[in-house]
DNA sequence: GGTGAAAAGCGACAGAG
DNA sequence: CTCTGTCGCTTTTCACC
């Protein structure tokens, strides 16, 4: 992936739903070049989707937590994220190096909310938890920055969805 | 809001270039009373933008990172999230309750990239780091669960960007 | 709030250099 | 890989309910 392809990447990462017109303007290709390239990000996985950035105090969901987890039993296998899948609340499930195994982040409605959903995550993981609480977020969802020599992934990958 | 706005921002959350069209046809309206919708969503800040998710591998920051810093002079302000935002590997920047004032996500591309990143943070914010590295992500970007009453914002928020 | 239709803009595709 | 051109769809605005 070289110079162009980083740029539209970017731009997407910023807009989502910054239209081909204006990625061509910006990347002085035509239309169909990027397009092209669009597609072709999208089918190496480079692209995996585009979503709204939504504001979760206004839908309800204003409480976020980390909630690290633990195994209670170490010598059980260890399928706790397919465990939890079917819980909405959690955005992000992270394997991590440290005394824990997994990182949770969740969105809940109330501190009851968070009770109840640390109850479903001890039972249908049997894990132990450690809570984290947030605040406030001075930011997040911040693009990244693609101004590297990423051909680290390789020139072809499965796609994603 | 009620039901008609949350299916619109679930299906955004979920397919952020989702063509009024579409959302026309699965929330039953005209498509200009879609777009009225979404544009008022927008406004409020319900939604605040969008975004194209990517494969960070992909673009050459393969290596994921929880920084969670505490201020090395309890006593001084906390401006903490101002003085690191330049720093772009910064995904997200939460405060949170308990021993460690923020935790931070990062993206960087390798071990070296880390250590210079913990060093910038440490020196432009004068804090301590404890840093938890992610192994791998079961999975994340999870779309919320729009499924609630969720009037807690108000009828009028200002917008966010 | 909602609709439906017209005008403008954009996306998708083909063919050529 | 990029350009031009065409067609059809989408977006946007308008008058009206």
């Amino acid at each position: 992936m070289e110079e162009i392809d980083r740029r539209i990447v970017a731009l997407l990462a910023r807009d989502g739903r910054m239209s081909f017109t204006d990625l061509a303007r910006e990347t002085g290709l035509s239309v169909s070049a990027v397009h092209q390239r669009v597609r072709r990000l999208e089918k190496r996985g480079v692209v995996r989707g585009y979503a709204a950035i939504v504001d979760h105090d206004a839908i309800g969901l204003p409480l976020t937590a980390f909630i690290s987890i633990k195994p209670i039993d170490p010598a059980a296998p260890d399928d706790a994220p397919d465990r939890l899948a079917h819980l909405s609340a959690i955005e992000a499930c992270h394997s991590v190096a440290g005394d824990e195994s997994y990182i949770l982040k969740v969105r809940v409605g109330s501190p009851v909310a968070l009770e109840e959903l640390l109850q479903q995550i001890r039972a249908a993981a049997n894990v132990s938890t450690r809570t984290t609480v947030v605040l406030s977020t001075p930011y997040e969802h911040r693009a990244p920055d693609v101004t590297r020599g990423g051909e680290s992934a390789g020139p072809d990958r499965p796609p994603a969805a």
